[in-house]
RNA sequence: GCCCGAGUGGUGGAACGGUAGACGCACUGGACUCAAAAUCCAGCGCCCGCAAGGGCAUGUCGGUUCAAGUCCGACCUCGGGCACCA
């Protein structure tokens, strides 16, 4: 029995792909393009299953492209800077450069053993000084034009690593690394001002058309746009405040004004009030960790100053500041209606505030509308609103807002949730912020001629803090606009920068600007961009607000970057854990059946739950060594079988197995079957009907396969193979030659994008002296697509009675004759007589009685 | 709390409103073999029945329809996102 040796034939075709440089993008061809991206990854060391899931999918597409003959941009590249490579330093002392560059080697060697369709005259790391450098032009020339500003922010200081945290790394207020208590501190930091685009991004979603539903609308929650009305509320000691409000029609329900204990009146009013002052620091000290929010109550201060109602001179409201108004959203003031905010509500209740309901739901009696232990949100009615009384809560909002606009106190405004990129990182392993700062003239771009600004190589990492700032050497450089001693800004981007513009440099890498202009107008967008859901929100929205960011400084002429999106599942296995309750790892767990035991000592392991393939869990199957044992066409064919690929998959020795033993059938299906005529050789005329269903069954696979791969359904494509597999191995002895060589060849084909080694292969048993990667996706003849006769099922009352065969395009009248006469109806309609008989032409007959 | 998804055999999953369970995995029986592996053949939702056949089945309850896994309403369970956003 002939047997397909995958390691042999996987580097063979690899060396020849790579020969003929076959996945070499073509310059700006005559042919359509097609870019195919997936999420670059990081260098952590190894490659998952889930790069494998990703990876895959994307090269099946890249294939498929190609061999309808599109011009296919198919590019790899590294998301190199971040955290790890600079904690691998503090841990092991190697350097931060010299980890990363070593763990892509390695990553590179095992991504191109999968045989990935991809140009790698195009790799690139975004910590090559080629890539940040232009990062750094691309900064400035942002800077210039206003889309990045320097600002003093609160943040999340870790006072033991001296260094500024992500919100993800703060965990219950303390550091993730030191667990210190994390402060809030304010620094002047350097942002993108990416609100400039909110509106753009929020209605571009609308025309991303090839986006997951789901990606557009945590985008939309996230960008979070409300329109409502600012205006000013009179203050007894003179000044005044403004709010922010979407219910302006609820103010005659007002009780009081909040302030944020960080808005500039609390702290110019906590200056004179020790008490202010205190709880002011109390709110602080909460803090922003999440637990702490949703447990802290409703506190506040009263300030004894008193705001006068805007349309009542005589009607005064007393002034809190309250620990649950935030300073980054609307204006850091509130005015509180507490029958109709449950915020405000809970205040209330705690102070003893009035709680007047104004707006009272249709059908209510506004005498007896009492509001109790919840604020009422619906629609209604107004009352106790005097002008406002009866309007229904648009006109209301319309009518409140409008006198607000005419008596000179407010105006329309729109408010969103989304907040300036904060992109300051102090840290060492990100590109350095090319700007300098001078005690004689401010702040100043480093000049063109000294980019990029190269991180320093000798960096020390045993004292705690920013690596950067304590190398005076690297630090102190003349001001490029004075002359006189200055210092470099010691901070470095925040990585998702790098990630924001990857794609656009991938159109011509040789570039000497940032993005090829040219290159860049011809292959974007990205026709399809794939890779986890967890980019949802962050790094999917930063590069549309970049490629925006880009256009405007002619860069590229499209809004948005990815034209599809796909987000796939995760890779999961079951979890083992022993008697001690120690998690175990797969190799150290053999199965039979339902039972699981330890391999060393025999001892019974619980299985339990499968989920995400993790090192804590242990459930971590390593890519490399499924490669080894069964070979790449097999990982591959397994990431395609079974889930929808948007869906989470489970990895289980089982499928890889029954992956592994369909690649040799295919194999044996190509060299043992008997009788196949010579390549090239026509098909005779009147085949028997076994033939003709043969190739019916070729072509309805072909046609099947394609539609699935435009729309990404690897599973479905799959089970078609399969099918179509069945139906060769099924074909009768002494089907005609030509048949069986077309068969086979439409097979191989199909296969070629999902298991391109095994393909290659076979495509050679098969007697091609040239390469399946050269030859065209096959095409499928209508005619046989479409069936001659057709099963439909006959129902009486809507349940399933008998099935007749029906020629195509047979007349109703002929369908409906011989349905009545099947056994089955004749039984189930026991004597009575049809009322109705409905025909749907070549899907169904109901008899209705 | 608000906003999304998803519930189909032992299992992963198929199914333009039209034969529910394609295809894979697991399992069972058989062939081949000294034996095992590999391979091949057959079976495989549940209940009644020797069979022919019949009944019940897509989380639950109701509705629309000649016909509902699919559409509508309510509920249950699980998963995800956002969350003092005024």
């Amino acid at each position: 029995m002939a047997r397909y040796n995958a390691r042999q034939a996987e580097t063979r075709w690899q060396a020849a792909w790579a020969e003929c440089y076959a996945f070499a993008a073509q310059r700006e061809s005559a042919e359509s393009k097609c870019y195919v991206l997936e999420m670059f990854p990081y260098p952590s060391g190894r490659i998952h299953m889930g790069h494998v899931r990703n990876y895959t999918m994307g090269d099946v597409l890249a294939r498929f492209r190609r061999a309808q003959g599109y011009n296919v941009l198919h590019p790899m590249g590294w998301d190199a800077f971040g955290l790890p490579a600079e904690n691998a330093a503090r841990e092991k002392g190697v350097n931060p450069r010299d980890w990363t560059y070593a763990n892509i080697e390695l990553m590179r060697a095992q991504l191109k053993a999968m045989g990935l369709a991809i140009d790698w005259s195009r790799e690139f790391a975004t910590c090559d000084p080629t890539y940040y450098g232009h990062q750094q032009r691309l900064f400035i020339e942002f800077y210039r034009a206003g889309l990045v500003y320097r600002a003093e922010a609160d943040v999340n200081w870790d006072p033991a690593d001296q260094t500024v945290l992500a919100n993800e790394q703060v965990i219950d207020g303390r550091g993730w690394r030191s667990g210190a208590p994390v402060e809030r501190r304010k620094l002047a930091q350097w942002f993108f001002r990416i609100t400039e685009f909110a509106d753009e991004l929020l209605d571009g979603l609308d025309r991303l058309v090839r986006w997951p539903e789901k990606v557009r609308l945590m985008q939309k929650n996230w960008i979070g746009r409300s329109e409502g009305t600012q205006f000013r509320f009179d203050l007894s000691d003179g000044g005044s405040v403004e709010v922010f409000s979407t219910r302006p029609d609820t103010l005659f329900g007002a009780s009081f004004v909040a302030l944020s204990p960080d808005h500039p009146l609390t702290e110019q009013l906590a200056r004179r009030d020790p008490g202010l002052a205190a709880f002011v620091a109390e709110c602080r000290r909460i803090g922003t960790a999440e637990e702490a929010i949703e447990k802290a109550e409703k506190l506040g201060y009263d300030t004894k100053l008193a705001a006068t109602h805007p349309f009542d001179p005589g009607w005064r409201l007393p002034v809190y500041v309250a620990n649950f108004v935030l300073m980054a959203y609307g204006t850091g003031a509130i005015f509180g209606c507490p029958a109709h905010d449950q915020r405000d509500l809970e205040f209330a209740r705690r102070y003893g505030l009035p709680v007047i309901p104004v707006v009272v739901p249709e059908g209510a009696d506004p005498q007896s509308f009492v509001i109790g232990s919840e604020a009422y949100g619906g629609p209604g009615r107004l009352a106790n609103s005097r002008f406002l009384d009866g309007l229904d809560v648009a006109a209301a909002k319309a009518e409140a807002s409008r006198r607000l606009i005419s008596e000179g106190r407010g105006r329309t405004v729109i408010q969103y949730r989304l907040r300036d990129w904060l992109v300051s990182r102090q840290r060492y392993w990100g590109c350095p912020i090319p700007m300098v700062h001078c005690v004689q003239c401010g702040i100043h771009p480093v000049a063109d001629a000294d980019l990029p600004v190269l991180l320093p190589e000798d960096a020390r990492f045993d004292a705690a803090g920013n690596p950067l700032d304590h190398h005076p050497a690297w630090k102190n450089v003349p001001c490029p606009n004075c002359g006189a001693p200055a210092r470099r800004d010691t901070d470095t981007l925040d990585t998702f920068v790098d990630s924001s513009w990857y794609f656009a440099r991938f159109c011509n890498t040789a570039a000497t600007e940032p993005v090829d202009a040219k290159a860049a107008t011809y292959w974007l967008p990205v026709d399809q961009y794939i890779g986890g859901i967890e980019h949802a929100i962050l790094h999917l929205l930063y590069a549309r607000f970049f490629t925006r960011a880009l256009k405007r400084f002619g860069y590229t002429q499209v809004d948005e970057p990815f034209a599809g999106l796909f987000t796939q599942g995760m890779v999961c296995h079951e979890t083992y854990r022993d008697a001690a309750g120690e998690w175990l790892t797969p190799e150290e767990v053999e199965k039979t059946g339902d039972t699981a035991r330890r391999r060393d000592t025999g001892e019974t392991v619980e299985i339990g739950t499968s989920e995400k393939m993790s090192k804590s869990r242990k459930n971590v199957v390593a890519p490399d060594t499924i490669i080894d044992v069964y070979g790449a066409d097999t990982i591959r064919w397994f990431m395609l079988s079974d889930s929808p690929p948007e869906r989470d998959i489970e990895w289980t020795e089982a499928g890889a197995e029954g992956c592994w033993r369909f690649v040799q059938r295919v194999y044996r299906l190509v060299t043992e079957t008997e009788g196949i005529a010579p390549p090239g050789t026509p098909l005779p005329e009147n085949l028997p009907e076994a033939a003709i269903e043969l190739r019916r069954a070729g072509h309805r696979a072909a046609a099947w396969v394609t539609e699935d791969l435009d729309a990404l359904r690897f599973n479905r494509a799959v089970a078609r193979i399969y099918e179509f597999a069945n139906a060769i191995s099924g074909a009768p002895p002494g089907t005609s030659a030509a048949v069986l060589r077309e068969s086979l060849e439409i097979m191989v084909k199909l296969i070629g994008p999902m298991m391109p080694h095994l393909a290659e292969s076979c495509w050679e048993a098969l007697g091609h002296s040239s390469m399946l990667i050269n030859e065209k996706w096959p095409s499928a003849d209508p005619e046989l697509v479409r069936a001659d006769t057709i099963t439909i099922a006959v129902q009486v009352d809507g349940k399933r009675r008998g099935e007749i065969a029906i020629a195509r395009g047979a007349n109703e009248d002929s369908v409906k004759a011989s349905a009545l006469t099947l056994d089955g109806v004749t039984r189930a309609l026991d004597g009575r007589t049809p009322r109705r008989v409905i025909v749907v032409p070549e899907r169904i007959v109901n008899i209705v009685t």
